[in-house]
DNA sequence: TTCGTTGGCGCAATTGATTGCAACAACGGA
DNA sequence: TCCGTTGTTGCAATCAATTGCGCCAACGAA
């Protein structure tokens, strides 16, 4: 109910079944601000529809994120979730001491991207990535 | 029996023991130019130690790996590793299609570490960092 | 509204990797 | 050389995530 009803209609333009589980991450997803992670979907979704199987959790998230509909961020060994805005696209900044995410606009990627492509003619899929590392406070502290 | 005694006798000479375990796995990762799986590692292992467990495996390699004398790769989900080469520091290109790895000078990322740390504060660890997307060939091909 | 197709789901097994714990062995000191 | 400390190992349980498969229900056609 909050601002993925456009994403809904989209997808069932797409011909992709809208299912009560769907509907369910998706709203979850869309009403979190920030990060949600996948167990933490799977307990919200149970509140709905008890018998909703965790696979079918997974499934969904990957499926929303290989469509652009959701951004992966990697914490800690986990996998979160959060809305793709691609007003503002961001990838994640993640410290390893106290799993503190900050976002950082696409924009620092973009150059470096662009360099892979023209010197190696790869192309890179920057999209979900999680860059790793220790943040001010926490190096403040040691 | 390749480069690897410097890297045992520098660990020895901090105090960490070195098993018949610890020195198997260095040296069957030495031994190989290029990456190893770790599940490959742990075969490789047995055949000199039948009873190495596959835990240790991992556990030797991610202590290897803290202590920077390996670097991790993600090829496919799966964790393979290599010798790190002080003098020639190079990160992974890893092909979703196909699980190909080319790999990257550091300096590629060197000028991207430096902005996130003077812009945030935060402290980037891009040792083992490895760019997922779609290499030449593939792309050709699609 | 009903029916048929087929994409999606629940279930259970599996995979890759990690962890807790008790027994063991590496290594320095006597 | 032998001994004691304590870091490591093997074992088994556990965790997060993925996958194969048969049944079921979402959605368009009639």
């Amino acid at each position: 109910m909050s601002g993925h009803e456009s994403a809904v209609s989209r997808l069932r333009a797409q011909g992709y079944r809208m299912t009560p589980q769907r509907l369910s991450v998706l709203d979850i997803v869309a009403r979190r601000t920030g990060h949600v992670g996948a167990d933490e979907v799977w307990s919200l979704a149970r509140e709905e529809h008890p018998y909703v199987d965790l696979a079918t959790i997974y499934r969904t998230l990957q499926w929303l994120k290989g469509l652009g509909v959701v951004t992966e961020v990697i914490i800690g060994n986990k996998l979160h979730f959060e809305m793709a805005d691609h007003h503002s696209r961001h990838n994640h900044m993640v410290c390893s001491v106290c799993d503190g995410v900050q976002t950082l606009s696409s924009d620092y990627l973009a150059e470096f991207s662009q360099r892979l492509e023209q010197e190696f003619g790869f192309s890179p899929n920057l999209d979900n990535i999680t860059i790793g590392g220790v943040c001010n406070q926490c190096r403040a502290v040691t």
